[in-house]
DNA sequence: TGTTAGCACTCAACCGGCACGAGTGCTAAC
DNA sequence: GTTAGCACTCGTGCCGGTTGAGTGCTAACA
């Protein structure tokens, strides 16, 4: 026995049921509901077969059908396949972006709560992430008579602060001097390149050697612990609503992972490679989403930085909807931070 | 009828044990488990009268009793008044922040977690915030070719940055001079002084015209929308553990209370002027958390600058334990900030 | 006068039985 | 190949009885 042209509409019927009401569907609810000139007990037989395929899971005998992973799966490609993924949100997408200050983080904050506010499911977004970034300038700003504050501004124009202390007391024209000739030396560098050549560069630098050796260990120190990348969540709350979390237990497992921000990053993050990505159940990897599914997309950020979207939810997604919103915000952050970024070229 | 000693100790047996358990509590659990030498009888007529007292509630006639928002505040002022608070988990909090690299946010949102794990409730770190800050240094750092990063170093050690277009090409000797000459003129001011005397500087100024006025655009802009502060929360999921949130419709509108920062911002938000702060059920004045309790505290972070540690549970909490935990972050808080302070100085 | 033992009463929680109905699989007729 | 009909399954909701924790009241006691 194999798929057929009218198992393949009877099975999507059954999906998009699913996905409406959330409760097994039966062969009377497609005969009826969807137009297809067949009755009740044509549908059973070939609900039977599609079972048999693998396309279906009956929760008991007397119940109806429910859609497996598979079936979810062979939905999804067909729809990426088809291409049939709208903008139709775009511009309620767009309105949210519109003459406001566009700090970063400020900015993968909103984009999460808009995805999850549009989806009704838990919005995660990371930020652009790409090669080593590159030190463009380096500059000691002074705080106070013996602390500076260290700026770096990397090719990626993310920048890293923090203040040192000063050997002693240092006026603003020395920091300036000192942080040009640091600059020159350390310009088209990776920050754990410039960690390895600063011992040079203090051989070369001996009346500041205390200051140097100051910003090396901060150098280092920021090697070892780079601060981790800040992670957007949004709409946690929705998933509450859908039956398939009214088992406490698996709501509190899946806040709290929504909260262990670094594993949640390790999870959604994406290879960067494909537009979209689809993981359905057991195919995400993680025993505590078996029923959920991970839709990501990528948006870039210029200069080979990629950042990720992703939507988290039932299996019984709204997969058409999730991709084409996924779709529009991936090239609204994408125009987003390449205008900013040719801003800065 | 009045309050008399004995009353008292059994309504503090009655409040002990209706926290550890979650279930009314009823006469022969006090006679037995605390050794009052009296009997279910007699502890029955004492609670009868407490209930007239409106210090305990009866859910219906055969269950046990429960305590009355009027008798945790009750417990809770005796607490605080005989300062039975004690700094036992100070070893365990310290831990935690020893060998880290201090960015603000990290470290506040650091906090919230501990709070959150020692406490088992949800925790709510606001970062400090006290007067208007005011300017100590600001320097223009150069980026590409055409735009430079604005860092505005205050007397309270935050730092603002974003990048403005440069109108032409400038190297970073000019930017230097030009960040010499505002730091002279704008050092003390604060951020909305510093706009409004932009303009004056600007006419003597006249070669860097455009440059100056972009940062005047920059600043206005920040002045009108300042970049909210970062809220940490932490241990949200831990609220679904007790069956006060087994409603899940209760549940779903605390998370996405907890979602929505600005307006937990506010709810938590201190005077600034009371060590702790407990908000009792309707005491909280936010309908959502009717049977939630808030306890706040204050840390310092030097200079005036106040914020805010909360913790955020059912109204049977364990207040003590809550009160020593945050009494104790409170001053890790202050110290480790005020540390830092006093090396900006 | 305060304390306690005893007793009747209440009521949520639990359990077993029963009817209902949605849904299936199978068979026979079209 | 399709469909009508029928027997069968099984989750769900409802009903009534039992259980047990807990109370309030009263009478006896120290």
């Amino acid at each position: 026995m194999e798929m057929d042209e009218r198992k393949l509409r009877i099975l999507q019927a059954i999906i998009d049921d699913y996905i409406l009401t959330g409760v097994p569907v039966g062969s009377r609810t497609i005969s009826r509901k969807y137009e297809t000139g067949l009755s009740s007990a044509t549908i059973r037989n070939e609900m039977s077969d599609l079972e048999e395929l693998g396309y279906l899971d009956q929760p008991h005998v007397s119940a109806g059908r429910v859609p497996s992973a598979k079936a979810y799966r062979l939905y999804v490609d067909s729809l990426i396949r088809t291409g049939r993924i709208r903008d139709d949100s775009l511009e309620s997408i767009g309105r949210y972006f519109t003459g406001r200050v566009h700090q970063m983080e400020d900015v993968i904050d909103h984009a999460a709560s808009v995805i999850s506010a549009l989806t009704r499911y838990t919005a995660v977004v990371l930020p652009p992430k790409g090669k080593q970034p590159r030190m463009q300038t380096v500059q000691l700003v002074p705080v106070s008579r013996d602390a500076a504050l260290v700026v770096i501004v990397t090719d990626t124009g993310i920048v890293r602060d923090s203040t040192i202390r000063l050997p002693g007391e240092m006026d603003s024209d020395t920091l300036y001097a000192v942080s040009r000739a640091l600059t020159e030396q350390l310009r088209g560098r990776t920050l754990s390149e410039a960690c390895d050549c600063l011992p040079d560069i203090i051989r070369t630098m001996q009346e500041n050697e205390e200051l140097l050796r100051g910003l090396y260990g901060f150098l280092t120190e920021r090697k070892e612990q780079p601060r981790r990348p800040h992670v957007a969540v949004g709409g946690t709350s929705n998933m509450l609503s859908y039956p398939e979390y009214s088992d406490m237990e698996k709501a509190r497992n899946f806040l709290s992972l929504m909260e262990t921000r670094d594993k949640l990053a390790s999870i959604i993050a994406g290879n960067g490679e494909m537009a979209f990505t689809v993981r359905i159940g057991p195919e995400t990897g993680v025993p505590e989403m078996a029923d959920c599914s991970i839709v990501t997309a990528s948006y870039s950020a210029g200069d080979g930085q990629q950042g990720t979207i992703g939507v988290i939810g039932p299996t019984r997604m709204r997969y058409s909807q999730v991709l084409s919103i996924l779709n529009t915000m991936g090239r609204q952050l994408t125009d987003l931070f390449s205008g900013e970024e040719k801003d800065n070229e």
